[in-house]
RNA sequence: GCGGACGUGGCGGAACGGUAGACGCAGCGGACUUAAAAUCCGCGUCUUUCGGGAGUGUGGGUUCGAUUCCCACCGUCCGCACCA
């Protein structure tokens, strides 16, 4: 007999699609479109499950809103600059780009046969000069607009590579080929101003409510809006220019027990005091540190007291110390603050470590506690008393403080209430080769100048080495030298190149018009945008998306999108990684040596080596090169077929969780789609069948009810669920006419065409389905065949389930009731009591207090 | 350190505030087979004196009723601006 061959099936329908062109995407104005977009890959060279699970998730979603009758566009590309092409130039010798163009080509070749219904025409790397030679148009039009500036920023520098270090490159706070010790450094850099639509990219989250609201929570956290007071503090001693210390605090409230001002160490006035050798060393001692705010954050706290005092603005005669300390960031607000330590943790470690004093401003209502060793920082809407208020005092919330001291402070000419944000300009500079050059030139005469359009692409060189640290288009002896555009002198251009996250922050509507003259094609765009549902890794879940929203309200700006797609994304979905056990054997220096999961035997004896060594068998992690616990789908697809890979990654875990790839779901998958191939190889020649149908064609509607509620919700574990239990009820209705098993098959088909395609079109071809099922129409469910006769409601005393009962559907509570309480079960379990109380909720279910 | 999420049988998970454990894996039992594989059917939280009792990370609270809502704690994961 024949059984499921996916090997032979699987290019058998690929090859249909490709001829029938059915992923093609084609403007058409008479229908309504839907886009749907997947985070594109970095082209690493191999394509790993997360990449399997992502995509088959929006093909997912892109098959079921084809069958709805939609216009799909379903695009693919690659985000291809970045650093891991300059490391494998440095390891390997090879060209940057002809490393990366490599690495497209073998993850598409791997990509092709997981059969996605992806519309390749329309595929582009971001390291072709056709899409990087647009991004520098938009760059100089965003320059036009206002939109981009030039500012001094801090850099990781390795002293001893003397060049940038991504903060990736940074490990435990040394180079990571160096291993010199990692200093900032200020450099001149270019900013896309994203801070100027700070509130409107804030005030627009509310909108996105297809977002997941904890990326929207997280989101409005990194914008960070707060209302403060900014105020200057008169200083005495401090050198000349700096007779006034401006200060921005979010919590003036706490005014009164202020008990040090502190500054940052890039601070205006710290650098006015470096020429006393111990403030110079101080600063150098701080600036031994990578630029990650993580790293600032986490660093131990040390200061500096300059020996400068402020005097109080509530309090002439009262003065404060200036301290330069390492946990000031120059980045938000003044860069100088004044220390509450009582109700700030920072300042309270920072307070106890140097002798400072810590005066409570305010107490939890009714108590005497005062603080020790924990800041009391409770929330801002919590009422609590003020026991060294700046105004009047009593006991009032945070907030009202806050905006009482803040009319106070503006009452008294004490500085003036105003808004910063936590959210900073995105610095775009990156002193690298494998990046979109910046098409600007520096000369001598003229300062910045901008390219000519017309000279656009400004190409990367392909001759670069990388012998040297550092910048290769430094380096290159001639790419840098060239005319100033506007005087005609000799000039140099800048060799900075651009953050890869401007590539990705508006592919989406390249894609739209790949080929477009310019950046874009309005009519294009227009029709298609904005992208109806964007899936991605939670990982991207700020930057890459705050980003793109800023990217699209610029290129609104810029005219190179419409009005309407000023924020990109209707819907987003973030999915969940896919883990494996680790394993790992002892190695001779007692350190784990880690094993691929293809080298581990499971058996009786447990887990060990084909050599009889025994492994430890590890947690679940997300998989990695590090650890080996990685699975090639490459090797599963060879083995089981693409449509065993997309099932397993769908099956078993909501799709924002993480997912665990075990060998025996693999095999599972396999087995249940072995089942269904085979249940339609036999209903394709029965014939006959005088059994009851209605049992058969219920499930199949249920199924269509469930399956498509679930796709609607992205919780596809549940509609896989819901096919095993159609698969079930198909085997199980042996005796149905034929018909109507047929009948079942091709609903089962139409279901999982968005899951399984390839074995879909193969089962719906079996049992009679006419064309492609994947040009087919999503089956429509009979409201007839779901209603139900009956309901068996449980039956609770006190809340305790003691009986059911079975009652006609949409029986009434008086009914119920009377019901209820002649059953035999509940009186046994009344007891002789009488109950209080019967709530009765319609067709779910009873509770009788007693 | 700061911000965000998650925590349910042996395992992955399901459950508009309404029968906790759908569906799947592993396991056990059975059918078919000379036998095995494949396939099909059934059982399945723990505990029990077989009446029941306990049970959704831990401890409290709200409710007729809490996995679901609220508070505190513990653990795991993601992000922190030059990895993508």
């Amino acid at each position: 007999m024949s059984r499921y061959d996916p090997r032979v099936i699987e290019q058998k329908w690929q090859l249909a699609w490709e001829d029938a062109g059915i992923f093609k995407a084609r403007h058409d104005p008479a229908r309504p479109k839907y886009y749907v977009l997947e985070m594109f890959p970095y082209p690493s060279g191999r394509i790993h499950m997360g990449h399997v699970r992502n995509y088959t998730m929006g093909d997912m979603v892109a098959r079921y809103r084809k069958a709805c009758g939609y216009n799909v566009l379903h695009p693919m590309g690659w985000d291809a600059f970045g650093l891991p092409a300059e490391n494998a130039a440095m390891e390997k010798g090879v060209q940057p780009g002809a490393w990366t163009y490599q690495n497209i080509d073998a993850m598409r070749a791997q990509m092709k046969p997981l059969g996605l219904s992806i519309d390749w025409s329309r595929e582009f790397a971001t390291c072709d000069p056709e899409y990087y030679g647009r991004q520098q148009a938009l760059f100089l039009d965003m320059l036009d607009a206002g939109l981009v500036t030039r500012k001094s920023a801090q850099v990781n520098w390795d002293p001893v590579d003397m060049t940038v270090l991504a903060n990736e490159q940074v490990v435990d706070g040394r180079g990571w080929r160096s291993g010199a010790v990692v200093e900032r450094r200020e450099l001149v850099q270019w900013f896309f101003r994203i801070t100027d639509m700070a509130d409107d990219l804030l005030a627009a989250i509310d909108g996105l409510d297809a977002w997941p609201e904890k990326v929207r929570t997280m989101q409005r956290n990194w914008i960070g809006k707060s209302r403060g007071l900014q105020f200057a503090f008169e200083t005495k001693g401090a050198p000349e220019g700096f007779e006034r210390l401006e200060v921005f605090t979010t919590r003036p409230d706490t005014l009164m027990g202020a008990s040090f001002a502190a500054i940052a160490p890039e601070h205006p006035l710290a650098k006015a005091l470096a020429s006393d050798p111990k403030v110079a060393a101080f600063i150098a001692e701080c600036r031994q540190s990578g630029t990650s705010e993580e790293e600032i954050e986490t660093a131990p706290k040390i200061g500096l007291d300059t020996g400068i005092r402020v005097t109080h603005p509530f309090d002439p005669t009262w003065e404060l110390p200036v301290w330069i300390a390492n946990f000031i960031l120059m980045d938000y607000g003044t860069g100088a603050i004044f220390g509450c330590p009582a109700h700030d943790q920072r300042d309270l470690d920072f307070a106890r470590k140097y002798g400072l004093p810590v005066e409570d401003v305010f107490t939890a209502k009714g108590s005497d506690v005062r603080v020790g060793t924990e800041a009391f920082v409770p929330p801002k809407t919590e009422p609590v008393e003020y026991v060294r208020p700046l105004g009047e005092g009593g006991v009032m919330t945070g907030e009202a403080a806050v905006e009482a001291a803040i009319d106070l402070c503006e009452a008294k000419g004490i500085g003036s209430g105003v808004v910063r944000y936590r959210l900073r300009d995105w610095g775009v500079s990156r002193q690298r080769y494998w990046g979109c050059p910046i098409p600007v030139i520096h000369c001598p005469t003229c300062g910045v100048v901008q390219e000519k359009r017309e000279n656009l692409p400004v190409r990367l060189p392909d001759d670069v080495s990388f012998e040297k640290p550092g910048n290769p288009l430094e380096h290159h002896p001639t790419w840098s030298k060239t005319t100033c555009p506007t005087c005609g002198g000799p000039a140099r251009r800048e060799t900075d190149t651009m953050d890869t996250f401007v590539d990705s922050s508006w592919y989406y509507a390249r894609f739209t018009a790949p080929h477009a003259e310019g950046p874009t094609d309005l009519a294009e765009a227009g029709y298609w945008m904005n992208v109806d549902q964007y899936i991605g890794g939670v990982e991207h879940a700020i930057l890459h998306l705050l980003y793109s929203r800023f990217f699209a309200r610029a290129m609104v700006k810029t005219g190179h999108l419409p009005a309407s797609a000023g924020e990109p994304f209707n819907a987003l979905f973030t999915q969940g990684m896919v883990t494996h056990e680790t394993y790992s054997t002892a190695g001779a220096d007692g350190r784990p040596v880690w094993r691929e999961p293809s080298e581990v035997i499971h058996d009786e004896a447990g887990a060990h080596l084909a050599d009889g060594t025994p492994v430890e068998v590890g947690p679940s992690t997300k998989m990695s090169k590090s650890k080996k616990n990685v699975v090639d789908p490459a090797d599963i697809i060879a083995h089981y077929g693409a449509d065993t890979a997309r099932w397993f990654v769908l099956s078993d875990s909501p799709p924002d969780r993480d997912v665990e790839w075990t060998a025996s779901g693999a095999e599972a998958a396999s087995k249940h789609l072995g089942r269904v191939w085979r249940l339609a190889h036999e209903a394709s020649t029965a014939a006959g069948g005088d059994g009851d149908a209605e049992p058969l064609l219920r499930a199949a509607h249920r199924a269509i009810r469930d399956v498509t509620a679930d796709i609607e919700g992205f919780a596809f574990n549940k509609a896989i669920a819901r096919i095993y239990e159609l698969t079930a009820a198909i085997s199980r209705a042996e005796s149905a006419p034929a018909e109507d098993r047929r009948f079942a098959l091709r609903t089962l088909a139409q279901l999982v065409a968005p899951m399984t395609p390839h074995l879909a079109e193969d089962v719906w071809a079996l049992v009679g389905g006419e064309g492609l099922v994947a040009a087919a129409p999503w089956p429509v469910v009979d409201p007839a065949m779901l209603a139900e006769a009956a309901v068996t409601l449980p039956v609770q005393v006190n809340g305790k389930r003691r009986a059911e009962i079975t009652v006609p559907a949409g029986s009434d509570a008086a009914t119920v009731e009377a019901l209820v309480l002649q059953d035999p079960a509940v009186q046994r379990a009344l007891d002789g009591k009488t109950p209080r109380r019967v709530i009765v909720v319609p067709d779910r279910i009873v509770n009788v207090v007693v």
